[in-house]
DNA sequence: AATCCGTGGGA
DNA sequence: TTCCCAAGGAT
């Protein structure tokens, strides 16, 4: 708990004190019924829990429920999910995006399964310690599974804390008084479902734009509200994007219905992933040098259009280009033909994924 | 501590 | 179109 009163970033002249109890009554009348969340008394699943975070981080809940759903079904236990090839972790995740998180939601389980029994630590420090788990998914853990007091902060918490309080800080320098506010709302009772309501009304009420202050428990205390600012909080630095890269890729159509693909390097950019052949990605990349840079000698056809894709830091332009080649045709170091009948299941990132497409259409 | 790391949807 | 955003973590 908060010892000191802490300083807001300005006085609050009229609004109360926000009382978590009007919230978790809030919270009981109008949680989302979400396939993860078990259901009002029952106990939540900790694999559950902690599968939903990972696939939840910086990913919309919209995005995370089918794959979700097809984790579940994939790999009903931490124990089965350990023990499956680490290849299939991976296309089960093709498309969800940050591909670290597979990676890192394999080694957890494995750790979990080889180190504690198969049970997800309790503790926040326990859970802390495993790949993939940092403050955030760790304290939602505790306290969502594991019912012990956490603060909880994600992008949500941030949101209605700043807005209660007319936090003035930018993000991120504003973290640690987030945290100690948060801290101060937190309840001993119910840490679990105020969390998760936190997290609610974040979602559904305190929303990035057009929140619905009219419906929200907390519309008295707030001092945004107050003030008519909801919007302009959290103040953020704005970031530059990266200036646009150029690169090309190479599909090799084969006779017998097989496109050629490699795996890329375990770490880093769509570490791990699968794609066709390509040259490396530069500012000042020429499509008409490419030829130079394809996988095998074939005659290469550049398709018509390009792939524009947008990874969080730059922007990307691919040529592509395509050539038809015998089914005797061996595939060249660190590639394999693969069948496009396949193609599907495989792990395939959606930029790649429009590479291939356009590459078989043109 | 600042960067890197995906993707799809909405305004 | 362009920008912002969504239950962050690792280095």
């Amino acid at each position: 708990m908060v010892t000191a009163p802490l300083s807001p970033a300005k006085p609050r002249a009229n609004a109360p004190r926000p009382d978590p109890a009007a919230l978790l009554a809030w919270y009981d009348r109008h949680r989302r019924a979400l396939p993860w969340r078990a259901l009002p008394g029952q106990a939540a699943d900790p694999y559950r829990v902690w599968l939903s975070e990972i696939m939840l981080q910086q990913t919309t809940v919209r995005a995370v429920k089918p794959y979700f759903e097809r984790f579940l079904a994939l790999f009903p236990t931490v124990d089965l999910l350990a023990a499956a090839p680490a290849e299939d972790v991976m296309k089960a995740w093709a498309g969800l995006g940050y591909y670290s998180r597979a990676r890192n939601l394999h080694a957890c389980a494995q750790a979990v399964a080889a180190e504690h029994g198969g049970r997800f630590p309790a503790s926040e420090v326990g859970l802390r310690a495993l790949p993939g788990i940092g403050a955030y998914t760790a304290a939602a853990i505790a306290s969502i599974a594991f019912d012990q007091r956490a603060i909880v902060v994600d992008g949500n918490v941030e949101r209605v804390v700043t807005r209660l309080f007319t936090v003035e800080q930018a993000l991120p320098k504003a973290k640690p008084l987030i945290r100690d506010l948060a801290d101060g709302l937190t309840p001993d009772a119910r840490p679990g479902d105020f969390a998760q309501a936190m997290m609610d009304l974040g979602a559904t009420i305190c929303t990035p734009k057009s929140p619905a202050c009219g419906l929200c428990p907390w519309r008295e205390p707030c001092q945004a509200r107050i003030e008519g600012t909801q919007e302009s909080y959290p103040r953020k630095e704005k970031k530059s994007g990266g200036a646009l890269r150029f690169g090309a890729a190479f599909v090799a159509v084969r006779d017998d219905d097989t496109v050629l693909l490699r795996t890329r390097p375990p770490k880093g950019l769509l570490g791990g992933m699968t794609e066709p052949p390509g040259t490396a990605w530069s500012t000042d990349f020429d499509p008409d040098e490419a030829l130079g840079l394809a996988p095998l000698k074939a005659d290469w056809r550049r398709c018509i259009g390009v792939v524009d894709h947008t990874f969080t830091h730059f922007p990307l332009r691919l040529t592509v280009f395509r050539a038809d080649v015998p089914a005797e045709t061996p595939a060249p170091e660190g590639c394999r033909w693969m069948p496009i009948a396949t193609l599907d299941g495989e792990a395939l990132p959606t930029v790649m994924r429009k590479a291939v497409a356009l590459g078989l259409g043109g």
